[in-house]
DNA sequence: GCCAACGTTGGC
DNA sequence: GCCAACGTTGGC
């Protein structure tokens, strides 16, 4: 299974957000590497649920992918912002997934908290000019941030949807 | 194909 | 609100 981790600003969509929404359309992605990185997710991939552009960046929680990729809607409606024009409705473009909450952290992460372990080194969100808003997470990351967040393998050793 | 201009992201 | 980093666009 890979793992992964999602940006969101929370002011637009929390993970409390996530978590009361049950199912959400990871949809709005309009980077190249962040579309590709959607295509390889499966379902039941984890992915950690990341808080941008907000007073203390950090991991929020933990979700999971529901649906594997399939064509994003809103690049064929002209009244979205993420409207694309120059995608063929044949050959769409854009991807999204759909993720559900697993999880909060028990411990919210901190960007500046990451920053300081030194098995994170070589993950892309700590370093420097990271703009990706998907991004995958190794097996070793995964687990390291998963414990210092407080959770255990168990919480995470879930049953298949 | 180069690269300057421009837009966006996101930490601070 | 500032600005560094980066992606995209488009003229040439």
């Amino acid at each position: 299974m890979a793992h992964w981790l999602l940006k969101s600003e929370p002011d637009v969509f929390s993970f409390a957000d996530l978590q009361r929404a049950g199912v959400e359309p990871w949809n709005g992605v309009r980077n190249y590497q962040a579309r590709n990185f959607l295509r390889q997710m499966a379902v039941n991939d984890l992915c950690f649920f990341y808080h941008s552009s907000t007073k203390v960046p950090g991991v929020a929680g933990v979700a999971r992918v529901r649906r594997a990729a399939y064509p994003d809607n809103l690049q064929f409606e002209p009244s979205s912002p993420y409207f694309d024009a120059g995608s063929p409705p044949d050959n769409p473009r854009w991807s999204m997934v759909d993720v559900a909450p697993l999880t909060e952290l028990p411990r919210f992460l901190s960007l500046d908290e990451l920053r300081g372990v030194p098995e994170l080194g070589g993950l892309r969100l700590v370093q420097k000019g990271n703009r990706l808003s998907v991004l995958p997470v190794s097996d070793e990351e995964f687990r390291v941030i998963a414990e210092l967040g407080g959770l255990t393998l168990d919480a995470l050793n879930v049953h298949p949807v």
